[in-house]
DNA sequence: TCTGGGGTCCTAGGACCC
DNA sequence: TCTGGGGTCCTAGGACCC
């Protein structure tokens, strides 16, 4: 034990990890008190579940796993979309109570927080461990959700203590029991260690949590990057990762990305694709009122792999009018004929407020006002009568295949669409009103 | 688990400059 | 034209998370 820093104090800090019990089923069975412990999973608008109740779990539907097959698992499961709106609100009520006990609390998601309560004890007069269990009591009184608290000195450790025991748990892990915890628990299960270094590890022969955090420091420092030190010394009880108060600006990228079947291999199909995700992502940067600086787009293999290249904008944009240019020259570098790809994404990146962008020497000022108010139209029109209502003439080929579920267009569509300009409307992005 | 979508952060190599 | 070392920016891609 002596090989472990957290000997010497027995909480030099005190972090809380809490962590929502099925978030999503859980607000939906707090609103709903007829869906209490049905099987119910929210997700139903994409797919695959998003989360799923434990009364759902019990059967066998996990997150991730696609509708068709959840509903075969499950006779009788209930279905519903995800409700966003409704789970922030329930997600900024529960940091909300957190926050009554120290200004502390970190959002990490829409489901989790973490919460630094060092020397919280004298004011709240009460142990960490009251103050920890008071705040889920509360969270559960309030908002009739439960969840589950883990409360140790570093933010990986307290996270292995919420994880413990699920759900309406509380574990607590004072530095002096942390070898009981790591002992039993797998590697790939610590927070911030993945498939990539799970395998790792397994060839080094460290299959344990307790096996890793025991590795000399040396050794760690000579085979790990800089995130596996640092989940190293966290397990040691040596703390590195602060708990940040601070609010985060809300997106430092936008990204959208559609997966369709069968995969195509089509320039103009995945190109058409390329910018209706470009013009999702812009809708929603405007929304927020940021602009992107650089712009990413990917191509997603059929194998899975990705081939992608980004750019930095000249100067910052949120106009898919003014984006399509760098975009076509994005995907002709990407591009490879003769391969079939099952989907296509862009990244916004570099986001910034939108509302004093410099013009360069070489912009054409008149028009870039003019794309300005061409977008303040479209989502005016977007908002009346729906996203996409006006798209560019680029995007418009995946509405000819019923909302790009279809795959690749025939020669026929391709005909009936393209007609004689054929590949121009990759070239010339059109405005096209949809009625 | 034949696998959806939206995010963050880190690393490494090349370009370019002094 | 050759030379070294160092700093910064850009971009491709990996890893991980919910």
């Amino acid at each position: 034990m002596s090989d472990f820093l957290f000997s010497l104090h027995s909480w030099p800090q005190a972090i809380l990890h809490i962590d929502g019990d099925a978030f999503f089923t859980s607000c939906e069975e707090a609103i709903h008190p007829e869906l209490r412990g049905k099987p119910i999973i929210a997700g139903g608008e994409r797919g695959i579940v998003a989360c799923a109740s434990y009364a759902a779990k019990k059967q066998g539907v996990m997150r991730g796993v696609p509708l068709h097959q959840a509903r075969k698992m499950c006779p009788g499961l209930v279905i519903l979309p995800s409700d966003y709106e409704t789970y922030s609100l329930f997600s900024r009520r529960m940091f909300n109570v957190m926050r009554r006990f120290t200004p502390q609390v970190e959002e990490y998601s829409i489901d989790e927080a973490f919460a630094d309560i060092t020397g919280m004890r004298r004011p709240l007069r009460a142990s960490y461990e009251t103050i920890a269990v008071n705040i889920k009591n509360e969270i559960a009184r309030e908002l009739g959700i439960t969840v589950s608290v883990g409360l140790s000195i570093t933010k990986v450790l307290a996270k292995v203590a919420s994880k413990h025991r699920k759900p309406n748990g509380f574990t607590c892990i004072p530095g002096k029991s942390i070898a009981i915890y790591l002992e039993h628990l797998p590697v790939e299960k610590i927070w911030g260690i993945g498939h990539a270094t799970a395998s790792y590890l397994h060839k080094m022969g460290v299959r344990t949590a307790l096996e890793f955090a025991r590795l000399p420091e040396v050794l760690v420092k000579k085979r790990f990057t800089k995130p596996g030190v640092e989940i190293w010394r966290e397990l040691r009880g040596d703390s590195v990762y602060p708990v940040c108060a601070e609010e985060k600006s809300l997106y430092a990228s936008i990204s959208k990305t559609k997966t369709f079947s069968p995969a195509s291999g089509d320039a103009d199909y995945l190109f058409a694709h390329l910018m209706r995700n470009l013009e999702s992502a812009c809708i929603k940067a405007r929304r927020y009122h940021l602009a992107a600086s650089r712009i990413a787009a990917f191509l997603k293999r059929n194998d899975f792999s990705y081939a992608g290249r980004e750019i930095r904008l000249n100067r910052p944009s949120v106009y898919p009018l003014e984006l399509s240019i760098a975009l076509r020259n994005l995907f002709i570098d990407v591009y490879r004929p003769g391969t079939l790809y099952r989907s296509t994404g862009i990244v916004l990146l570099e986001l910034s407020g939108d509302s004093g962008t410099q013009y360069t020497l070489f912009d054409d000022v008149v028009r870039a006002d003019r794309v300005r108010d061409i977008y303040r139209v479209t989502d005016e029109v977007g908002a009346k009568y729906g996203k996409h209502s006006l798209h560019l003439g680029a995007s418009h080929f995946i509405e000819l295949l019923g909302r790009g579920k279809r795959g690749e267009p025939t020669a026929r569509e391709r005909t009936r669409f393209l007609g004689e300009t054929g590949r121009r409307h990759i070239n010339l992005p059109l405005l096209h009103l949809k009625v």
